[in-house]
DNA sequence: ACCAAAACCTGATAAAAGTCATGTTTTAAG
DNA sequence: CTTAAAACATGACTTTTATCAGGTTTTGGT
């Protein structure tokens, strides 16, 4: 492994890929395979790095194999707010590409993860001749606008309590639990999670001590386990 | 005109169709136009009528021809929010036709509207063939998902009174101005501002008034002018 | 193992914004 | 032109949530 973190001597090939089934890559044919493979770059990120930063000019687009990764948007105050929570399969770093723009949020690992870097013409290459890809993009990003709309929609209307228990029930869905099933199989500080919620730091670690009061919740480690998920579903006040 | 506000005699062609090079259409070809040329309805709409129902299936995409549109999706106890105010180039209900999912907003005219309602199998049939329009419509999505992620942070972190100064300047940059160069080019209850902005309607119309004491702002019938754009950026806080 | 730094927690207080109540003006329908 | 309904406006009050200040605990580096 270089300074960097870098490595070239890539130990994962697109071809063999595990994540490339859950990825907007599902559908590519050897022959495009082979052109991403033969670019990119595989890096390892320790937790805590930063892969890119709101205000960068894009190079190439990122590719999750393994590890989970938080996507902020820093607001005036240097508050950040968490717009995206990424893991294996997803990929990152598209939209500034796609729209010519510069970042619009910093990538961090919360883990240690391992990610393929993809440059920018080979991606375009492929996107250019490849109708499906094109299209599994726009699936993509029409669900992230779907997502982000109700946030909007959740952050304008609900109370910050639903919104925790909705945030909660988010990361169950996004990272899944552990073995015991009921654990949420990721790692957060009460930071991010405020930062995720939209709150203050301070109204988070309240409302998480008063879920664990409430028996809704227990704390193990740093980790969050679910005691009584329909009084969560019901305390987020979804509708679905 | 048919008693439903539809009429097959359309008199726009989407040849020669205005609105069209400010669309994602501004790429097709003669061909691929003359197939939504075909198959497209046009239909018209008064101010205050429904487009689309959020929860509805839909069938097509509309292209504006003439007119304003909000899209606003709806919270638990009825209060709407604004997620997208669109004019005339703009493309509407595509998204959920995307995603393969039920309309997730409503859309309303806040004019007299002109659209032309373009079939899902039309607008399928040139879509796999034709590669310039996905990347039209995925440059769209992304910008649209950046304007998202951006409300998202400032309904998290920005104050009512920096959103609602930031609404103002969002419709000047949507609808523009009048003859006048300064009131805003449409017409909106303050309950709908209130939706936008994300706020109860009482304080969209106190902080009006407010901004209209500071001479920030002047009503002219159901407009907006606005008097000094410096003082209402800075009330704005933005910091691009 | 030790120490500094970061993360976590709690209480008190203040500020922001929502709600409720009530009245006025404007708009649209007959 | 009249009248009901909708939109607009404003004051009083309450609730929610942020902020500030002070702790404790945990973590990571030497």
């Amino acid at each position: 492994m270089l300074h960097n973190g870098k490595s070239h001597n890539c130990n994962v090939e697109c071809l063999t890929c595990g994540a490339r089934h859950k990825s907007i890559f599902c559908h590519l044919e050897t022959g495009d395979l082979a052109v991403f493979n033969e670019s990119k770059t595989c890096v390892s990120y320790k937790k805590g790095q930063i892969l890119f930063h709101e205000g960068g000019h894009p190079v190439g687009m990122f590719c999750i194999n393994q590890g989970k990764i938080k996507l902020s948007h820093s607001g005036q105050d240097g508050k950040e707010q968490i717009v995206r929570m990424a893991k294996e399969g997803d990929v990152l770093g598209y939209r500034a590409l796609l729209s010519n723009e510069r970042y619009n949020a910093t990538a961090v690992a919360l883990d240690d993860t391992e990610v393929c870097f993809i440059p920018k013409d080979a991606f375009f290459t492929v996107l250019k001749t490849n109708l499906n890809l094109s299209l599994e993009i726009i699936k993509m990003l029409a669900l992230e606008l779907r997502w982000a709309e109700q946030t909007i929609t959740g952050l304008a209307q609900k109370p910050v309590r639903e919104r925790m228990a909705e945030a909660l029930l988010f990361l169950k869905e996004t990272y899944g639990f552990e073995a015991d099933e009921a654990t949420i199989n990721v790692t957060l500080s009460r930071e991010d999670i405020a930062n995720l919620v939209g709150t203050a730091t301070e109204t988070a670690i309240r409302l998480l001590s008063e879920f664990k009061h409430d028996k809704i919740v227990e704390f193990v480690g740093k980790k969050i386990k679910i005691l009584d998920i329909k009084k969560l579903v019901r305390t987020a006040n979804v509708m679905n």
